[in-house]
Formats: structure tokens, sequence, C-alpha cells
DNA sequence: TTGGCGATTGGCT
DNA sequence: GCCAATCGCCAAT
């Protein structure tokens, strides 16, 4: 499977739109060890005004990537031990992302399989902080451009869009019920079956 | 300077 | 399903 990289005019310009059209679409790592790749059956928006985005404060020192134009990498460390992959999801200064959540595993699946210290093939990419885990990524991707044909990037097969479901997002005490969670219904890479 | 609080995970019941 | 571990961030002191 050839898998083209997704340029930056490629990407809707609507967050939530961001969100859905991810679903299908694939995240790709080029390692200095290999091609770590899978295909994203999981995400989740972040919307300006939403308070339960991290720029809904405004900016600061940890959140500056998500006030990048779309299409950059926001990378962060929740509780102290899992990092999150997300992208930016619209104009410069405007705050807003879209978190991806999980990814059925494609291609460097051995190195992957080390990464996370187990071969269970469905728990290398089935959680935000496993897939950036298991992809080798890291602090040093946060603020990068995923358009600009870099080691990390965004790409399609040019595949029929597949059926997106959504829910509530997960994990959140503020906005708890906004219907922002997008997913691949039946797939079973994707974190858990349905949301609140 | 500090303490409360997470966009989670893994282990155990 | 429940719960503790873990630590950087940032609002309030």
């Amino acid at each position: 499977v050839q898998i083209k990289r997704l340029t930056r005019a490629g990407l809707p310009v609507d967050s939530e739109e961001l969100a859905r059209f991810l679903i299908g679409k694939f995240v790709v790592h080029d390692d200095a060890q290999g091609r770590l790749s899978g295909r994203i059956v999981e995400s989740e928006a972040y919307l300006p005004g939403d308070e339960a985005c991290h720029a809904f404060r405004g900016r600061t020192p940890r959140n500056g990537a998500l006030f990048l134009r779309r299409g950059h990498a926001y990378v962060y460390i929740a509780y102290g031990t899992s990092l999150m992959l997300n992208v930016s999801s619209e104009g410069a200064g405007i705050g807003a992302g879209v978190l991806i959540r999980a990814l059925e595993p494609l291609e460097g699946i051995a190195m992957m399989e080390r990464r996370r210290g187990t071969g269970r093939l469905r728990d290398l990419l089935r959680g935000p902080g496993r897939l950036t885990q298991a992809m080798g990524i890291d602090m040093r991707y946060d603020g990068i451009d995923l358009c600009d044909g870099g080691a990390l990037w965004l790409g399609t097969t040019g595949a029929r869009r597949p059926a997106v479901a959504c829910s509530t997002r997960i994990g959140l005490t503020r906005a708890a019920d906004r219907l922002l969670r997008f997913y691949e219904p039946g797939n079973p890479f994707v974190s858990r079956s349905s949301g609140g």
C-alpha cells in the first residue's frame, strides 16, 4: 500500500471537520531505524471557545503549538507519564486541535512491539499515550509542521472515506457532553466502543 | 513558591 | 470495573 503525504491545502479548514476527515488517514513516522505507520481510527476535536481545550485560557508556554496554523503537531505530557499527539486545526493565532486517540498498526510493528514491551497487536496503538510510545513520538515533535516534508507526517492511500461514528470525549470533566469524539465503528483498534 | 489537577495507563479484583 | 502512580503546568498565594 502506497501512502501519500497530505498537504495543508488538503486538510479541512474547520476543526470538527478535520477530526472526522482524519479517520481512515495515516500517521507516519520516518524514524532513523525505519518507518512506523498506522491508520487513524479514533480522534477528538478541541475547539476554539471549548472549555476542555488547552487553549481555552489563552496562550501559554505549553500550549503554543495549538495556535499554529492547521497541520502542526501539539505534543504534551498527560498525568506525568503519557505523551499526547494533537494536530493544530485552525488559522494562526487561534488555539484548537485534534487529538489522535488510536491507530491501527500498519508498518514497523516489530519496532512498536519493542517500544511498548508487548507482542499484543491490539495494545500497540490503542490509546493516545500508547500510540506515541509505540511510534517514537516525543516532545521534540511539539510545534513541528506535519505538512513540510519532515519525518512525522499525515498520509492517505486515497481509499474511500470509512464510516464514522461520534460520541462524547473521553476522560473530561469540563464540556463533557459535547459530541466531539470520532471513530470507525466496529474497528477493534478503537480505544472504547462508545463514549459516555 | 506552592498545591491541586489532569485529553492515561496498567495491574488487580 | 476500580484505583493508585506520576509530574509538569499554572492560577493563586
